[in-house]
DNA sequence: ACCATGACGTTTC
DNA sequence: CGAAACGCCATGG
């Protein structure tokens, strides 16, 4: 659990994750493409798991499945709540399903862009 | 080193 | 649509 000297790839991660504007969301996938290990988003949703023994808070209500699902709701902290913190930014959730998915998606390579 | 576990993704049935 | 099988790879026991 504790991995002070070789948090590189979590810390990518939640940079990332810090980088995503209010009001959109991006995919595991999306991050993982980003960070070059594309066939491992698994990592990066693990990443996120271990987020909140962090020690910032990451926006991790922001990042879902690649069909807009909150699959990850469930592993959020009790007093959190996912769906309403994605609500609360413009986010419309219905049933674990965000609505406008890929209108609102956001990929972290709009950052080469920049 | 081996085995099990994942907030995933794709393919297949 | 749902379920299952793989692939993928970091971490822990």
């Amino acid at each position: 659990m504790y991995k002070k000297l070789s948090e590189s790839f979590f810390e990518k991660v939640y940079e990332v994750v810090k980088l995503i504007p209010s009001g959109r969301v991006t995919t595991y996938g999306a991050i993982a493409n980003y960070l070059g290990i594309t066939k491992s988003a698994r990592m990066v949703g693990w990443a996120l798991n271990q987020a909140k023994y962090y020690k910032e808070e990451i926006p991790a209500h922001r990042v879902v499945n690649k069909q807009g699902l909150l699959t990850g709701k469930h592993h959020f902290l009790p007093e959190k709540n996912m769906e309403q913190l994605l609500n609360q930014e413009g986010v419309q959730v219905k049933n674990n399903q965000i609505q406008h998915f890929e209108t609102i998606f956001w990929s972290p390579d709009e950052l080469e862009i920049t």
